[in-house]
DNA sequence: GTGAAAACCATACCGCCGGTACAGTAAATT
DNA sequence: AATTTACTGTACCGGCGGTATGGTTTTCAC
């Protein structure tokens, strides 16, 4: 029960980083299971065809990004009270935890897939979009909050900002990957961040540093 | 003679819907030729293997690419003698052009090459890297003439924001896909326009509106 | 109009892969 | 000790990428 709990896991880590280095169509279960150690019976006793492989793929990614924001969200809360602080503080963290990949983004299964949407049923795309709306909603939030304490640009709707983070995630993982810059990603998170600061904090930005307590990783 | 450029034209394009749609892996050579009407012995007069087709299909998209960027920049800077004000043109029209795709973005192939690397060689690789250096390059030589004349905002790199429209663009397409929304691409190039406006005009944007002959594209 | 090059078609074949079927087995759990 | 879990082994099918080879039609140059 715990041992073949394993072999699951280490069947989809072997598929995951096939499917980001060469997509779904062009993984092959056999270099999967070669490099996995079982046999071909072993790989379809866990997953009864491909697409069941893609659904575990695309649920396993959802959950451990749920977790990370969870974390980085909660550790910004933590470190200071006013929400445009502590959503400065979670970017920043962000940006850190992405430029200490050793070998920059692995890839995001959500961008993949959904540039191969035809190869998978409806409810793995029910999967991908309902926890893109789900992250998109966290930043909404966010962002609503630091609004209703400090004054916001106003030609700017803030769903479009909170869309444009993720953008800013899934178009930097794609620009580190295609220039061979792993930094491109982090840098491209401060920017959003200090896009952010600049968002509510026009005229005067020096006014609002954060308290003594917090201001290690907010700057 | 003729006819072979447009057999082979049509192959490219059957080919580039159908890697936009399932990935270059998952793209089979039998049902492009079936959807073209030819044999396989006519595929592979034009193309000697499938690697040769993503050549041909990535210097194909770079080239229109190209001709797109021309002809916007170039009404940009017909627009208005102001660089802000035709960057902001640029924007525009470029965020019209998207909204204007009835079924939406049809999706960017360096996007989905970059997350198919291993599928082909250095060559193809090279090409993607070259092109989306020289449109970063572009929009950073917008922004630095923009820079010439206005005062930027000081903790914002340059080359970082240039950068930041790239990921945008791939981003907002992965968003529009994922999210089964295509307008969301053309408002995601909006929020980088008002970004824009804001990076250089913090203060006191309504001063710095075009002059009456340019004002009805740039807002 | 003719010859040559270009643009294909027809057929046959190889090996890999996704997937199915089914029979058997070692280990863990109850 | 019985049962479930977690696999292995073998055999097979059809589809696909790719190669090879030889033939046929269309187009263009002269």
């Amino acid at each position: 029960m715990r041992k073949g709990a394993e072999t699951r896991e280490r069947i989809l880590e072997i598929a995951e980083a096939s499917v980001l280095a060469k997509g779904f169509g062009a993984t092959s279960i056999e270099e999967v299971i070669a490099e996995a150690g079982i046999t071909k019976s072993g790989f379809f006793y866990h997953f009864k065809d491909k697409n069941e492989l893609a659904r575990a793929l695309m649920l396993r990614y959802v959950e451990e990004n749920d977790r990370i924001f969870d974390d980085v969200f909660h550790r910004g809360r933590q470190l200071s009270d006013d929400p445009l602080q502590s959503f400065l503080i979670t970017l920043k963290l962000l940006a850190e935890l992405m430029g200490d990949l050793p070998n920059g983004h692995p890839g995001c299964l959500i961008a993949t897939f959904t540039y191969q949407e035809r190869l998978f049923d409806r409810s793995v795309r029910e999967i991908a979009a309902s926890a893109v709306r789900s992250w998109n909603g966290r930043f909404r939030d966010a962002l609503n909050e630091i609004a209703s304490v400090y004054p916001a640009h106003k030609d700017m709707d803030l769903d479009d900002v909170a869309i444009m983070f993720s953008c800013v995630i899934d178009g930097g993982i794609i620009m580190s990957r295609g220039l061979g810059d792993p930094r491109v990603l982090e840098r491209q998170i401060l920017a959003f961040r200090s896009f952010v600061k600049m968002l509510f904090a026009p005229a005067a930005p020096d006014i609002m540093l954060p308290p003594a307590h917090t201001a290690v990783a907010a700057e």
